[in-house]
DNA sequence: GCCAACGTTGGC
DNA sequence: GCCAACGTTGGC
């Protein structure tokens, strides 16, 4: 089993809409890197759901993919916002999977996340990180549930 | 809303 | 293959 990180604006979608949603297809993701880690995500891999551009950022709460990666349904569909012209049905270019919420956790802000020891060396932290979806190591997963408390 | 950081694109 | 221009992300 692997953990990730997944970030979403909450003015978007927030965790509070995915307990309500009880399942989402995580679409949309449109870098390079990020695609590939979702290619490999597996049913039962754990997440953490990260409110990016919030007020306060930070952790929200524990999510669990779902299903199998597959063709992000969003890049086929011209009324969206993430079409891409230059995907095909027989040449996909982005990938989704389902996600389900596991539990809500108490609210992480980005300031108690930098002081936590385990976390000083995560992709999470690291000086200009932008990628929307990253691994977490299982040491690092259990230090962000922990400073949930 | 600003802007630093960084990924992507496309001309050459 | 280089790199300038451009777009996006995300903290503040």
């Amino acid at each position: 089993m692997s953990y990730w990180l997944a970030k979403s604006e909450p003015s978007a979608y927030s965790f509070a809409d995915l307990l309500a949603d009880g399942v989402t297809v995580w679409d949309g993701v449109r870098n390079f890197q990020a695609r590939n880690f979702i290619s490999s995500m597996i049913p039962g891999d754990q997440v953490v759901f990260y409110h990016s551009n919030a007020d306060p950022s930070g952790v929200a709460g524990l999510a669990e993919v779902v299903s199998v990666p597959f063709a992000d349904p969003s890049q086929f569909d011209p009324q969206s916002r993430y079409f891409d012209p230059r995907a095909s049905l027989d040449r996909p270019r982005w990938t989704s999977v389902r996600l389900s919420p596991v539990r809500q956790l108490e609210f992480v802000p980005l300031d108690v996340l930098r002081r936590v020891p385990q976390l000083q060396g995560s992709q999470l932290l690291a000086k200009g990180n932008r990628l929307s979806v990253l691994p977490l190591t299982a040491d690092e997963f259990a230090a962000i549930v922990a400073a949930a408390g």
